[in-house]
DNA sequence: GCACCCCTAAACACTG
DNA sequence: CCAGTGTTTAGGGGTG
């Protein structure tokens, strides 16, 4: 475990059967092999007595005595890790030399060589000073030409995204993380050899290897110049190791926002309900939509006992109270029925995962009655529900409604006929519901038409699709992660969500522009809504934090902290 | 203070 | 008679 994987006897006996070179040679280069284990495991004997002295002083100060001296042992251990780090690209150079001269076969089988300890500490300035380093690689160590044919590069990567155990010895909290190297999209690189023509290297006419962009007109010229430009040599191999740890970052980030939804989740639904039923693994890719099926849904079995019609809503005073964390980011309420504390704004792994979030946790969601009624009505196949349907709609989709039946459903009948909006229409079967949107999308210019009342607006007609884009923007904003949005806009979630409220959206939106052109020109609702409540959300130190800055991790022992830190986070099996 | 919105509660009528 | 449905009124709280 402990014990730096270098090159293993066998594969030094691989490499005395197979090449041919004399005893001296591979003399020398046992020695070598030899005296970098060796070198690294006195680091490594080093490195674990610094994480004990570490360990053992924090465990003394405790209450925050002599932070300089902590301090102190953090940045030996920063340094001690970067030295590390140091070795095992020196070590990777070592093996590259032994691969370049035929000396070292990687088999695409083959346990994963330590090509690169995927180094979660690395923040970006240490990213941009590797990439430096390796760009320029290439200069000092001479290719030897092509006879590198029996080792794959992608082979290479794809071996080496697994944690290796040197990875482990440089940051524990990979033992923890094993997802991480599953969910590397690392099949990419080779999915070339099933579209010939669709290479994820290859776009729009330029070469998408980190750094080139070298613009190649067809395919034909972009495999030569991937041929011939990236080849397997220090570079191109240093160049995907520190794609990897990109790569491995983002992981990293997404499984700190996962925990952190999670947690969030856990704590919601502990609260609102009794411990027995923990909180439901949410699963983002299989959510669906709000539901299409209303009709043949019956209500979910109920967690509770019928309470009492008489009693307040438990979860009003319960759940929301804890969603004010302050690292919720600040989007357009939704219904400011109660005092600004239950004002949630929603994040947007709120929105994402509303859904599942408000069929589990008995947290009452932020939207009027009107809304909910509507979006039931128009999610249903025929725009139409009976006032069952939509009952059992309620019912399925928020844990919420499953309880204190009368006093909601007398509240729906109540909006149903109160609201010139929802129309009753004879049916064969008896009455149906139905949306008129002329007349809900009236309600809205009478309320913006005071004017700077442009959140009434979005508390009605954008109860959905405004804390959807607004906390997703707020999002990749806050997070500072372009990279992200793309990804997020193909959670298939999102997306479910965002077509559900589609209609409703490009309703008010219509209305809005039309009759509000001068609400808020040049700006979406959502960017309107904002700076109302930004002022209502402090600043969490956690989100400050950079999602690609992890000093924090890189300062921290991982013996220390591995047990919270968000790398120990459970896997979500139910995430794939 | 006022208007408006939303929610809850409740009374009442109608219907199958 | 009962349950479900639909309408209406009243009152309270929040917000601008």
């Amino acid at each position: 475990m402990m014990t730096p994987q270098v090159i293993t006897p066998q594969q030094m006996q691989q490499i005395l059967q197979q090449q041919v070179l004399s005893p001296q040679q591979l003399q020398v280069l046992l020695q070598q092999q030899q005296a970098l284990m060796l070198q690294q495991q006195q680091l490594q004997e080093f490195y674990k007595k610094q994480q004990e002295q570490l360990q053992l002083q924090l465990l003394q100060q405790h209450a925050g005595k002599q932070p300089k001296e902590q301090q102190q042992v953090a940045t030996q251990q920063l340094a001690f890790q970067q030295q590390l780090l140091q070795m095992q690209q020196l070590q990777q150079q070592h093996l590259l030399s032994l691969q370049r001269q035929g000396l070292l076969t990687i088999q695409p089988g083959q346990p994963a060589l330590p090509l690169q300890p995927l180094a979660q500490g690395m923040i970006p300035t240490e990213l941009q000073q590797l990439w430096k380093e390796v760009t320029s690689a290439h200069t000092t160590e001479e290719t030897t030409g092509n006879n590198h044919s029996s080792l794959d590069l992608t082979t290479t990567c794809v071996s080496s995204s697994a944690p290796s155990k040197t990875s482990l010895i440089m940051n524990p909290h990979a033992s923890t993380n094993g997802q991480l190297s599953v969910h590397t999209p690392k099949r990419e690189s080779l999915s070339h050899e099933e579209h010939p023509h669709s290479h994820p290297l290859y776009g729009h006419g330029v070469c998408k290897w980190p750094g080139c962009e070298a613009v190649c007109e067809d395919f034909q010229s972009f495999l030569k110049h991937l041929n011939s430009e990236h080849a397997l040599d220090d570079r191109s191999t240093a160049q995907c190791r520190v794609q990897m740890q990109v790569v491995q970052q983002l992981e990293l980030q997404l499984a700190k926002d996962k925990e952190r939804l999670q947690a969030m989740m856990t704590h919601l639904h502990v609260k609102s309900t009794e411990p027995k039923t923990a909180p439901q693994p949410l699963n983002l890719v299989s959510s669906v939509t709000l539901s299409k099926s209303a009709s043949e849904a019956s209500p979910q079995s109920l967690p509770h006992t019928p309470t009492t019609p008489t009693a307040p809503i438990t979860p009003v005073t319960q759940g929301p109270s804890v969603i004010t964390t302050t690292s919720m980011h600040t989007v357009g309420p939704i219904r400011r029925r109660y005092s600004d504390k239950y004002n949630v704004p929603i994040s947007s792994a709120d929105i994402a995962q509303n859904q599942e979030f408000y069929k589990n946790a008995e947290v009452r969601p932020p939207f009027t009655y009107a809304s909910l009624i509507r979006q039931a009505i128009l999610e249903s196949p025929e725009k139409q529900l009976t006032l069952n349907e939509i009952y059992n709609w309620f019912t399925r989709m928020f844990a919420y409604f499953r309880r204190n039946a009368a006093t909601w459903k007398n509240a729906v009948r109540h909006n149903l006929s109160l609201h010139k909006c929802f129309v009753r229409v004879e049916n064969v079967k008896g009455a149906v519901w139905t949306v008129d949107e002329v007349e809900f999308q009236k309600r809205r210019p009478q309320k913006i038409s005071g004017n700077p009342s442009l959140i009434k607006n979005m508390q009605t007609s954008h109860a959905y699709c405004t804390p959807l884009n607004a906390a997703l923007q707020a999002s990749m904003a806050e997070n500072s992660i372009p990279l992200y949005t793309t990804a997020s806009m193909g959670n298939p979630t999102l997306g479910n969500l965002a077509s559900a409220i589609r209609e409703e959206l490009n309703g008010a939106m219509e209305h809005t522009n039309s009759n509000e052109s001068d609400s808020s020109p040049g700006r979406s609702p959502m960017q309107a809504v904002h700076p109302v409540h930004v002022k209502e959300e402090p600043l969490d130190p956690e989100e400050a934090e950079g999602p690609l800055s992890l000093v924090t991790t890189a300062n921290h022992s991982p013996d220390f902290d591995h047990d919270r830190d968000y790398e120990d986070e459970p896997v979500h099996e139910d995430v794939e």
